[in-house]
DNA sequence: TTGTAGGCGTTATCAG
DNA sequence: CTGATAACGCCTACAA
């Protein structure tokens, strides 16, 4: 049917582990064997067998992508992500990216991910936007499949990661807020699925215990989902007594609802109240007005991920634990001093 | 190292074949037998060795999907055509879902997809936003991958596709343009990367002929690329003599530059001109003024794309030809009546 | 319903 | 630098 290297090696006069060691890129076959096996290759038009090679080898040349594919595929998030790994991990490497929705039934208990292991059909794995009732990591830890998780950080401190040094970030507004006179600022907090999402908010607080902000509890709001939830969020913060003057979010998606919220009561931004986001978002540019918010190096953090599980495929190890990559901020127009206590803000009139 | 059918077949007094059996799925395994197999591999976590299995049965149990990444990963085209893919062939199918970049070097000249083929690296092709001058279907074709192109049409007509009627949706839009007394229709072409541009262009050609509109033939426009394109293709019309009354471009992407260009031009969309465009993307109804345009049933399409490639893995047979799923209009309030012939326009204010 | 023998195309071992 | 022989783990015949 298909040649094979057995025909190579009988038109050469060769033995198959001269022809195996020539594809192989072993060295130590003599330039005039590897020119004639070259030759005689391209005029029989063989190619290696890689459904051989991986058995006898023991790896499939796979890397899986783990992913919510619903939620991701049509964003820039996910877009950002795979020019890291393709970066990386090039189209001529040895390797080719398959991929795996991660909210499939099997997957968060690791079975799947498990099998995918056990059967050999991925070499490793890289997990986006990784839930944090997601439990493969674990499964997936005990058995010692290399699994590096992007973006986020999983339970286990033992887990490799790669992710955006959140504290830092929230801390960089905070302090663009505080030194344009802010003292009064809300926290709206996305839903729990994402390890980021606490991350943030927990560094908020930090931020307003240590500065002494004037926040009352009910200034820490929690939303269901993104579409939307900001919206409400904002409406339900800014009926308060007293009014904050600067709401910060733990998403850009929360803040454009926020921001929707604010022109709802008739309230603008920023001059009646500033708005800040997280993630730098592709529609965070050209919203209105355009949004203050921390810039992510998605793309950075996919080649760190994708470069960490390159190096654990060779050498058998993954460093433990997560590495961290500094965000920006990046001052737009949805942010801006707050308002002089005795002036009338547009919600009074 | 890992459990294989031997371990299982000792534990259970039973040949390597029997326990094969049992997990290949084949009838002829008694009950009993089959439950103490099953039972031991549990015991033993043993999973099938699909690098073997795959080995044997020379199928890689990897279905690749071709596209241009950086152009199509961050869009909502990719999301609904991944999300037609996966809706055909689910999660816990037996096909995996492998990704390649066709803007690489060495896609185009069909080098690196044969390769995959006949390195057995994947059973079968899925192409996506093939581009026209994309000549691996040709170099596939001779040595019989399967390969279905989604979304659009190959020079070959021995290829199998899954596109989108455009001449009924350009006819659609033509009509709905006809009704509301338009006579003079310019047509904003896109880049010729793209068969279905061509086709759109050809079948406005041919309405413009049957229903003798007032064409000249500057009112034929191709724009480079898609950003932007559309903008200053609109200046250009619309300072010409007679004006077009309506423009119709070849997708949304340039319909949406075509209306910021009437709009720098001081002209409202649809009062002075009216514009249409074609694929509905996400932007089409949230933008300003809401787009009237053509919907194409992409997910459908790659739903049946996939389903052919799957009948093609089972049957070794691919349907020649192109499959055509008909789009349908969805009217916004980017167009409405021309302006009466006598009525001065805002331009001419 | 079950078992035996052999082969798939590559790489590993160890010898020359 | 090259070669003979033996894995690798499964599946396909065919036989029992």
């Amino acid at each position: 049917m298909h040649t094979t290297m057995d025909d190579i090696a009988r038109e050469c006069g060769l033995s198959k582990k001269t022809v195996s060691r020539v594809f192989a890129d072993s060295q130590s076959v003599k330039q005039s064997t590897r020119d004639k096996v070259l030759e005689a290759a391209k005029r029989l038009r063989y190619e290696v067998n890689f459904l051989a090679r991986n058995f006898n080898t023991n790896r499939s040349g796979f890397i899986g992508i783990a992913a919510p594919m619903d939620a991701l595929l049509g964003g820039a998030y996910f877009a950002e992500v795979m020019k890291g790994f393709r970066r990386t991990i090039p189209e001529d490497s040895e390797y080719i990216f398959a991929l795996f929705d991660t909210n499939s039934n099997s997957f968060n208990n690791g079975e799947k991910l498990a099998k995918l292991y056990r059967q050999r059909r991925v070499d490793g794995l890289l997990a986006v936007a990784m839930h944090t009732h997601d439990r493969f990591v674990e499964s997936l830890g005990q058995i010692g499949v290399p699994i590096v998780v992007v973006g986020e950080k999983p339970a286990n401190p033992d887990a490799c990661s790669t992710i955006c040094n959140d504290e830092k970030g929230i801390a960089l507004v905070c302090s663009h807020l505080h030194a344009l006179g802010h003292r009064r600022i809300a926290f709206v907090e996305g839903p729990p699925e994402y390890s980021s999402t606490s991350r943030r908010k927990q560094a908020f607080v930090r931020f307003a215990r240590k500065h002494a902000l004037d926040n009352p509890p009910w200034y820490l709001h929690q939303v269901e989902n993104w579409a939307r939830a900001g919206r409400s969020a904002a409406m339900s913060l800014l009926k308060q007594h007293p009014r904050p003057t600067a709401i910060l979010t733990s998403s850009d998606s929360v803040a454009f609802g926020v921001i929707d919220g604010a022109h709802a009561l008739g309230l603008r931004v920023p001059e009646d109240v500033s708005v800040a986001g997280f993630d730098n978002e592709t529609m965070a540019a050209g919203y209105f007005p355009p949004l203050t918010t921390v810039h992510q190096p998605v793309c950075e953090i996919a080649e760190i991920s994708a470069r960490k599980l390159l190096e654990a495929l060779d050498n058998g190890t993954l460093p433990a634990g997560a590495t961290t990559l500094d965000p920006h901020l990046v001052v737009r127009e949805s942010t801006g001093k707050p308002n002089p206590p005795g002036r009338k803000t547009s919600l009074a009139r």
